[in-house]
DNA sequence: AAACTAATGTGTTTTTTGTACATATTTGTA
DNA sequence: TACAAATATGTACAAAAAACACATTAGTTT
């Protein structure tokens, strides 16, 4: 239990160098970047780096440098590793166990990220960076299977609350898709028609008046998000 | 827009080299101590000491010491400015601006905290903490009062989906009472039947078979919380 | 060309949850 | 004894969620 001490910051001119001293934790960021394909939820690891840690994976984080916004490190992480710029994430937690990371006081804050896994854009750098389905990953380097769950759970609220999901669709889509993407995240089966008229309620998206094709069935027809949604790469409300 | 870089991490090697250079961010936690009294939800607040904000309220807070858990600093910081132990918190967010704060870059994580301003226990240290009406809260030092913000829209949302809200009342309370908490914390008043069939609905209370005292009117039942959610300090589900 | 397959597209009914609203009861006080 | 200020409880209605069934359409197979 904490003990009962004097505060550190005593005023404006002494914080400076008290300060100093505290200069020992290191600060990163993980990008916990997610896509979707063919019914799976994917997540993007490479294999970790440390000695500690060999044939594990880790996900994609770096330490925030002194004149980065912590925001800024994220997207330049996820810069890097993707080549995409303008995508959706939010902050989920922060990790600060003292030894969470074997070579140092590093903690670590959490971004969840929704890529859209056809997007031409797409430029996973490196042969060590990969896809893999989330329902398979079991153990990761550091603490970061523990991050993944979190951002796994803190995603599974969001997108029934927010009109986040399209992100990790192409610009059209079928019902089918979408509910699709729902039941991957989730990780349970819906309902076809309950689904539809929950989604038709939440009026997130239009109908494009135009069809699938290249299916071997009915096609559907395409939707897109509406436009209000689609180019916001932050939280709303 | 975030430039294109080489990781920083390159490998085990020459990492704690790199790391060097990135020690660079101070680590800090602020707390947001809320309290309820009377119909109003309070904020545990002290007077900056920095010159850049005199005459200002700031959150408690106060640096990560390299060998201490994020969660321990949030304790230790609560327990040295009330002299509580074992009390409710639950990380919120983490601040990272580049220059939120005057003196250097400071990264700062936010716990909000539940107390019962009732507890015997409740020791507020120094003639510069106090309790504020969280509605008449305006303006705050640093970004505290953005802080402030967005604990209070977690706590709003976290005391509709679990049984923590009881950290703010005392053992034994009054459904009247408990109707307040929910309407000081959620700044909306509520239908007196309709909540009380919400909260038998939700099943985290059990009635005393004691009588309130002492009051000018018809006495009501006293209830308490379960004991399962009674000493649960950390956020469970 | 007809039958088959694998989807899409659209209800209806039932149950649950949420909202609006009114009356009888109990204690303390004037 | 009447009044004030609460507690305690119930009913009707609306909205949302869940369970469930059938007709339709394009592509494929026979």
């Amino acid at each position: 239990m904490p003990q009962k001490t004097t505060p550190v910051l005593k005023s404006a001119r002494n914080e400076r160098k008290n300060l100093q001293s505290f200069f020992n934790i290191a600060v990163s960021v993980d990008c916990v970047i997610f896509g979707y394909d063919k019914n799976e939820l994917f997540v993007l690891l490479r294999e970790s780096e440390l000695e500690e840690f060999q044939g594990l994976y880790s996900l994609m984080g770096d330490l925030v440098r002194p004149a980065e916004d912590l925001t800024e490190a994220s997207y330049r992480i996820l810069f890097e590793r993707t080549g995409l710029q303008h995508v959706y994430m939010e902050q989920v937690h922060t990790f600060g166990k003292v030894d969470r990371h074997p070579t140092g006081r590093v903690i670590t804050t959490a971004y969840f990220c929704l890529v859209n896994m056809q997007d031409q854009q797409l430029a996973i750098a490196g042969r060590d960076v990969d896809w893999y389905p989330v329902r398979k990953v079991k153990q990761l380097a550091f603490d970061h299977q523990e991050i993944l769950q979190l951002c796994i759970q803190q995603l599974q609220q969001r997108v029934m609350e927010r009109p986040i999901i399209f992100h990790l669709l192409p610009n059209r889509f079928s019902l089918r898709e979408l509910q699709s993407v729902y039941e991957a995240i989730l990780g349970v089966e819906l309902d076809r028609r309950n689904f539809r008229k929950r989604i038709a309620l939440k009026d997130w998206i239009v109908d494009t008046k135009v069809m699938e094709k290249d299916v071997s069935h009915r096609p559907g027809k395409l939707y897109q998000v509406k436009s209000c949604y689609l180019n916001t790469t932050q939280p709303l409300q």
